[in-house]
DNA sequence: GACTCAATCAAACGTTTGATTGAATATTCT
DNA sequence: AGAATATTCAATCAAACGTTTGATTGAGTC
């Protein structure tokens, strides 16, 4: 993505309170990665951008408008780049892709730092576990095609995995994502500073060969499910 | 108001405002995970508990009071039901443990039945996301020696997996666990009902010998990590 | 019967919330 | 230039928030 600049035309001159209005949205997503969507007001919003407290609902309706504009802002960017990736991944001349890289096509985008960078990533990771009806809508209206897409490639470069056994271990992999993203913090407590999971490189440099290792594992034989306890030791008396 | 039925039948060891108390509690844990702790009012918990307004101050002296509160109940049985399960797989016959013993005894106490069961579970979800001052502190209060003597376990049956690689694969079983936990919702949609987190058991028949699989794989090439992204054909340009 | 005390209650506290108003100001178009 | 439009501003709204209050209850103690 190269960003010409052609305005000679006249055709975006860009109004007027555009500036406050990305004030307002580059605070909006900081704070409420900070502080969660509830845990934040307009006010606070508003005086961050040194905007008037009227300001967000003037220029986005309501504070759902606010959200709705924030996550539309960067999630637009990390679908596109995420298919442009899957499709260059398809067309490359190694067949079938390696499954190294269409992992990385879908956790890259988000992950590196256009498209909002940590500050968004952290902010998605708060909305799936918050889960309320709006960030529901939210993620399926942004995330669900290209999601849906990615599970397919992966099922076609994984031929001999079961439908149920493919969808477990992507599960698996937006655990791991969105666990990386939302919480820069846990395992440093752990491990004392060892692993740094805010560092996107680092990240996908660990996260990306372990989910391919993750995926290539054989199939996971479906009588383990039922109830009991099968590895765990107690509360079968031998 | 008519006469309430007092039924002092001998046996009442329990003080008079115990019965509000827990009523509040299990209110609480059910509210707060499904809307956030932000998402929900001490008046919205009390009338649902069937309570006086002023109750939920009275007991707990403060919203920060009922969660602890909360935490608390269920926290501490989850930890204590880890270790014991810990203990056992090192005093099993079978030396050394299996990965897979030592993977179902961290998760199983948190995810099973007891201990507040999945509303428990996904409130712990919710608050890892969220992860303010007060869940961090309620995280390490409760969790951190447990998940230290787990990753202790788990690096005496993996010793040659390097502290690093360890400790990424560690942080991958808390987001896939976490990330089940949360979000009872994400992959039936992309699936179509085809695979559900929120069942248990079959969550755990899956989670457990996957990640053990993970666990198991063979050490990540530290000269992978450094920026750039290797298996991205795609360069991101800053 | 007088007293204690944890528990409950209705009511109100002061503050903050998201949202709205109408006048003032800045910018664009004619 | 002036009319039209877009934006900012201080002020205000009703509602909801967490918390506190003073009075009241009812079972136990002396």
């Amino acid at each position: 993505m190269t960003a010409l600049p052609l305005e000679d035309a006249g055709i975006a001159p860009e109004p007027r309170g555009e500036a406050t209005r990305q004030r307002i949205l580059d605070a909006a997503v900081r704070l409420f990665s900070e502080h969660g969507i509830n845990g934040v007001s307009l006010r606070t919003i508003t005086a961050e951008a040194g905007a008037n407290s009227a300001a967000a609902n003037y220029h986005f309706g309501s504070k759902k408008g606010l959200l709705d504009a924030v996550f539309e802002r960067h999630a637009s960017g990390i679908a596109a780049e995420r298919e442009a990736l899957l499709a260059e991944c398809r067309d490359a001349p190694g067949r079938p892709p390696l499954l190294e890289q269409i992992i990385a096509a879908f956790l890259e985008p988000g992950m590196r730092g256009a498209h909002g960078g940590a500050t968004f990533a952290r902010l998605r990771g708060r909305m799936l576990a918050e889960s309320s009806d709006q960030t529901r809508e939210l993620y399926a209206l942004h995330f669900n095609d290209s999601s849906s897409r990615f599970l397919e490639a992966l099922g076609q470069a994984l031929p001999d995995l079961p439908a149920h056994d493919l969808h477990w271990r992507f599960h698996m992999l937006l655990g791991s994502m969105v666990y990386t993203l939302a919480n820069p913090g846990r395992i440093q407590i752990l491990t004392g500073q060892a692993c740094d999971p805010s560092d996107p490189d680092a990240a996908l440099g660990y996260l990306v060969p372990m989910l391919a290792q993750m995926f290539r594992g054989e199939p996971i034989p479906q009588s383990v499910a039922p109830s009991g306890g099968v590895y765990a030791i107690h509360q079968t008396n031998r």
